[in-house]
DNA sequence: GGGGAGAGATGCCGC
DNA sequence: GCGGCATTTCTCCCC
């Protein structure tokens, strides 16, 4: 057991990405108190401090704490206990582990960044690029005029010369949705002092309740596809299905 | 290499929790696509079947599927590919590892749940149990008749008999929570048929702007901390003191 | 399964 | 740092 203390603790001292699967208890205080029972878990701990504790099932880590995490390991037989303090954050973590089943750290360098498409960006510069997919007649407002409002997805004139205030949703819009919608037309009302405004909200499906209270604001549904990104799925679809 | 594919194969077959840093370059298609260059990264496969592939910094994986993942390796010299498709999701990840640094496949078993305090419902809770920590003269509508009425936190009537609809956020409030507060409103309004139906945001602090729209709609706001949270801080910031 | 909302949300970009 | 908001958000609860 000592030389996997010594193991743990040369490991988080070297900044090396350290990995152990452990038999432990969890207790942690900070944005709220958390306490687990002894459990299988995989810790792991970053170079720059993150630590993460996962239990053998789920997507999300059960106990974690950020960058800047200090740690303190103690040998208090049978068993080890590892401190963690996140000072700035006012955070503090607690494992008590009886058993280290494994445990390995490695040197492992990464200086590359992901690259994703098919966000809600992409789907604010299609309409913007190309508004009349939303509503034929309507065309952009100047980016820089249209940065004095804010947040705003795109904004347009119509036809009869109206502002349209359109907002995008990525996947299907809810209440949320159409309230942010209803503060970005009620700004530009106030800001501008006029009632020519229209509110258009942009997504591939809306919930019932939300398009209730959309048209009870006056405001309209249009159904787009994000970017490609329906074929993408597609093309996924096709694929499972050859396999 | 190949001796570590067929662990890594048997490993994912008979359920363990699979370990393992890699040199690898990554893409997904599925919800949004990506694509990320070649790097040193920690792999885990759950049980489960959930993935996920972490960077050597950063709190989240850089990229994941969830549970129900299945997986298919094949040996392409001189690179093990890892293919990961989520048919219900519809999602498709693909792992090309060119070295593997350390592997590990081990049997963990955890059935415990983390049990958590000092989150929304808490305070709440606290509020429905004293009301009058928000408002002289608040009494709590009976809370299976607040029932009807949806998400509201707390539902009071206030000693001039007006309803009063109470939403509490545990951090500082925002746009949306006041948004929030103003859906219920009107929600209570059109379902009685009544206007006088008041508003009360609950937290420890709010911003200038979701202050500004408060107070243009008429609500309130009381500045009251989530229960016992602000002490557990407390607790914590002198136990590092005394480190 | 859909709808709604919280989360120890996290992360990004803007001012 | 605060503010506003998207996220491959995730998770939970309720209907």
């Amino acid at each position: 057991m000592q030389s996997k203390i010594f193991q743990l603790q040369s490991g988080i001292t070297s900044k090396k990405l350290v990995v152990c699967a452990v038999s432990c208890e969890v207790t942690y205080q900070g944005k709220a108190e958390t306490s687990l029972a002894k459990g299988d878990r995989l810790i792991i701990i970053k170079p720059d401090g993150t630590i993460l504790i996962h239990q053998p099932e789920g997507n999300n880590p059960i106990n974690y704490m950020k960058s800047g995490t200090e740690y303190t390991i103690k040998w208090e037989p049978p068993n080890v206990v590892l401190n963690a303090v996140h000072i700035k954050n006012s955070e503090k973590l607690n494992i008590i582990m009886d058993q280290i089943y494994f445990l390995n750290s490695s040197n492992l360098t990464d200086a590359e960044k992901i690259k994703l498409s098919g966000n809600e960006k992409d789907m604010s510069n299609m309409i913007y690029a190309n508004p009349s997919i939303v509503e034929h007649g309507l065309i952009p407002v100047n980016r820089e005029e249209q940065t004095k409002y804010g947040f705003i997805d795109v904004l347009c004139t119509d036809k009869n010369n109206y502002l349209v205030v359109i907002e995008c949703k990525r996947f299907k819009a809810d209440l949320a949705a159409v309230s942010q919608l209803r503060r970005y037309v009620e700004k530009i009302k106030t800001s501008k002092g006029i009632t020519s405004v229209r509110g258009i909200l942009v997504a591939p499906a809306i919930t019932s309740n939300a398009m209730a209270m959309l048209k009870d604001w006056g405001f309209n549904f249009i159904l787009i596809e994000p970017p490609k990104f329906k074929e993408h799925i597609k093309k996924t679809q096709t694929k499972i299905d050859e396999y």
